[in-house]
DNA sequence: TAGGTTATCTAAACCGGTTCAGAATGATCG
DNA sequence: CGATCATTCTGAACCGGTTTAGATAACCTA
């Protein structure tokens, strides 16, 4: 005896209309007098009527969802700040509209390929956001081909049918330098992330330009995979160096907290004997001690607007490339002036034995 | 002139039978003859044949989709270590059998509500996984009488109709008390999560018992909302106490980080002056100085094996309770012996100024 | 007043599967 | 040899919407 919801035939037959006219009048299209619209749309409200998502996605081809798919070890992803805030921002914008997010995440390129052919082939999501781009990206076009809507956060280097929505990171880290040079410092490395990533690539181009145009060199550029052990082993081999950096650019907030740990450590204090900074800042920079210097974006607000934007493509409407406001410098208490003297490495005299 | 991907009906006509039949083959039921079901497969392959999951959504009225619902502010989201891996595992699960994860990320309890509504109204998911139970925890009656299938991480504090996958922290909590007392810790504070949340509480009785089997008092404990800014608050006040601990049980890993962070400011050398553990261990723990002494589960496995609970139940099969291994003491560099004199507070004489 | 438009509505096909009643066939049994 | 039964298969209904062709009625125009 359980009520079952009403389908559109039971508004029909209560209506004293046909199945065809409930269709058209609950979905606001002409050839429906006002009338009888009005006493359709009164039925329908009394008798509860909800659409069955399942029986549109199956007439009308769409899935009203859109997919996003995570290539990441999830060691990396564990302390990310970025993805939580994003789906955040991408939840607010589906939640009113009644569409939802199917998450993938997977370890390897191959699995990532994989899962975007299984959403497109089991009609899961009318289009995805490609995240992550890397050089030469090929889920561009596998994408494309699948026959899948999609916006890039970020903009690729090769040619792509997709709207990109994009934050420049070049303001930032060309803030952090600025920041950084005002300082003092003379000797500024970078820790770079992995190279067959795009906004990796940018961030140490504006890296590299940003000390060029200080007369700065630029040599001090380790390049990483992100992962706060590998920031650790960068930091390791910097501070190694003869002509070691007095400051540090990292090119995010997990690697700059295990910079700081491999440089407290081996005896060096931050700010005093090295300045250090992150990128994408999270939560966590705020409490630490010496709270990071780092470069902050509206994360959420991107994620947000790129679900937007990705349901205006997905509804067949102009699709216009989006610049979001550039990341900001904040500064904390992990970047002061360069040392006045040499300091030995390993540095000795702290209170650890 | 797009290939149409081919139907049932192709299939059908292709091999010359009626429809209802390749349905049968396809789906391996009994009253086909063996070779004609050969022959249906055969053709059903070679003309690359994939089944609908629309259609076949409608039809069979389920989603073949999970979904998770996590209700939280995205600030305390980043850095938590939990989700990804868990999220991780669940879709390492998933993908084989053709499965997906639909994801909600909400800010409020309301919301949360109407994420779980929503969900179920549109037919999105077959069950959920629901996480972060609380005490009374009205999901349980909300998702039962949504019709949706559903597991418990961890046992609800009330009746439910639901399996729960759980991993025991008593052991975690027990072993890292032993250990500060070994090391001769006298005075361990707590730094316990909201005493709404079940895993919280557990924490905190766990954190108690173990107290008074040791003799030592239990009176040091600080409620918090598991965010940095509140671990550093209650951090803060343990420090400023007269009878201060000389250790501090943080029930997660990022309230450790701040707490840390909170100690360092003051003038502690963690761990000479002050111990500090963690709790579900991320990876940052390990490369932050002093690297956090701390307790980790296999949250990936978990994760895995909650999302095999569910689509169990989901086919109507025994699901049964499942206890995973309990959490693993990891001793790092946060924890070692009671200071041997007393330190004044705020203290003086590090190399700061 | 006949002929043509337009607005409104119905009936039926369609999306691509599943499922069930019953027909056709062949085997078994008394 | 006819009745009974199991096996194999067909045809049609069904899930709950959308969409299109065409029927009907009302309204204009000449």
């Amino acid at each position: 005896m359980a009520k079952q919801r009403p389908t559109i035939s039971d508004v029909a037959r209560e209506a004293g209309v046909s199945k065809g006219l409930v269709s058209f009048a609950l979905n606001d299209r002409p050839g429906v007098a006002a009338d009888t619209r009005l006493r359709i749309l009164d039925v329908a409200n009394e008798m509860g009527w909800r659409p069955s998502l399942r029986a549109r996605s199956l007439s009308t081809d769409r899935a009203f969802a859109l997919g996003l798919v995570i290539a990441r070890d999830p060691e990396i992803m564990s302390g990310d700040p970025f993805f939580p805030a994003f789906i955040s921002g991408v939840e607010a914008a589906l939640a009113p509209v009644g569409q939802t997010l199917v998450l993938s995440m997977v370890e390897s390129e191959a699995a990532e390929f994989a899962s975007y052919r299984q959403l497109a082939d089991h009609g899961r999501i009318d289009g995805v956001i490609l995240s992550d781009l890397r050089r030469n990206d090929p889920r561009v076009a596998l994408v494309h081909e699948l026959g899948l809507r999609a916006i890039t956060l970020g903009h690729p280097d090769i040619e792509s049918p997709f709207p990109a929505i994009s934050v420049d990171d070049s303001p930032g880290i060309r803030s952090v330098v600025a920041h950084l040079a005002d300082l003092g410092h003379q000797r500024i490395a970078h820790v770079a992330g992995p190279s067959r990533m795009l906004h990796g690539i940018r961030r140490s181009e504006s890296f590299a330009s940003a000390l060029q145009e200080r007369g700065l060199v630029d040599t001090l550029v380790v390049e990483t995979d992100f992962t706060a052990a590998d920031g650790a082993r960068a930091t390791r081999e910097l501070l190694k160096l003869a002509d070691r950096p007095t400051a540090i650019v990292y090119s995010n907030d997990v690697m700059a907290i295990a910079g700081l740990g491999v440089a407290q450590r081996s005896g060096f204090d931050v700010p005093r004997d090295l300045s250090i900074t992150g990128f994408d800042g999270s939560d966590i920079g705020a409490y630490i001690y010496p709270s990071l210097t780092t470069v902050t974006t509206a994360v959420q607000d991107w994620g947000r607007q790129a679900a937007e934007l990705l349901l205006r493509v997905i509804a067949g409407e102009q699709g216009d490339d989006i610049e979001l406001a550039p990341a900001q410098l904040v500064v904390r208490e992990s970047s002061a002036p360069p040392p006045t003297t040499d300091i030995p490495y390993p540095r000795k005299g702290t209170d650890r034995d």
